[in-house]
DNA sequence: TTTAAAATAGAGTAAAATAGTCCTAATTAA
DNA sequence: TTAATTAGGACTATTTTACTCTATTTTAAA
């Protein structure tokens, strides 16, 4: 699987987030989605730090969009959610675990780069604003 | 990550098979390539069963590839090796964990389907001769 | 025909990653 | 000033991955 529950909690946040015209809390977001609320918290951190959201303490808080959605891809939301880049294979990018010695060097590594490759640009070019409006 | 170590051992492995003109058994491919036995074995099985590979048991036995290169994609190869076919994401395929309800009622649902079509097909398309012949 | 080399099968274990919890600050609007 | 809310970090539980072990079956070769 190339991503976990932490991006499925964030898009399926950023969704609702999106279409509501004041701040939510994380309460309030794991409730209407039914996320564990202490894990929501971390995720949603995380895309403040990202820039993503903003964040309002203290009462009537929250979180609100902190950018355009037509200015931000799905690579940037899963690396923040994620807390790393999604990849499709540890070798493509780690050498000292291949059995096979270093990366470059073995007959599939550069189609699994090239696959990586693919991934990357579908995803940096696939908006949040093309996620979220409907269709 | 998409894939796992199964399917990085699968590939390695075939790479050795495919060049070699006779059987290769399971440990000295684990030798070679610098693979747990028991758990290689276990992999070449799996490819075994989906006739990617045909096995001879006993003495001079082993294993070698029972289908052209060029009529075997990698979608099939990393199926096998995983036992289940790559996903990119669990809520594109089942609903019950879903914590919006089920699958398609949700805004990022047919965003996922669309992208995990294109992973697919991309694995579909990419024959194991590909990978394997020199450039 | 015996033997040793190999694959096959299935249950079990260890390690790592994922998913989630809990508690204690730090802020801030009301 | 207080209650609501985010922030942070350490901790735990669960699941998946990565393996191991043992026993069985098959078969080429001596």
């Amino acid at each position: 699987m190339l991503l976990t529950r932490a991006s499925e909690y964030a898009l399926l946040s950023l969704n609702v987030i999106y279409k509501s015209d004041k701040p939510i809390g994380s309460e309030q977001l794991s409730k209407e989605l039914n996320i564990p609320k202490s894990f929501l918290a971390k995720i949603l951190q995380n895309l403040t730090k990202g820039n993503v959201l903003v964040s309002h303490r203290g009462a009537q808080g929250g979180y609100a969009l902190n950018i355009d959605p037509k200015d931000i891809s799905l690579y940037d939301i899963i690396s923040l959610a994620e807390g790393k880049k999604p990849t499709v294979f540890d070798c493509v990018s780690y050498s000292d675990t291949c059995p096979n010695g270093a990366i470059g060097t073995c007959a599939i590594s550069p189609f699994l780069a090239k696959f990586q490759f693919k991934i990357d640009l579908y995803l940096q070019n696939l908006t949040l604003k093309e996620l979220l409006d409907e269709r």
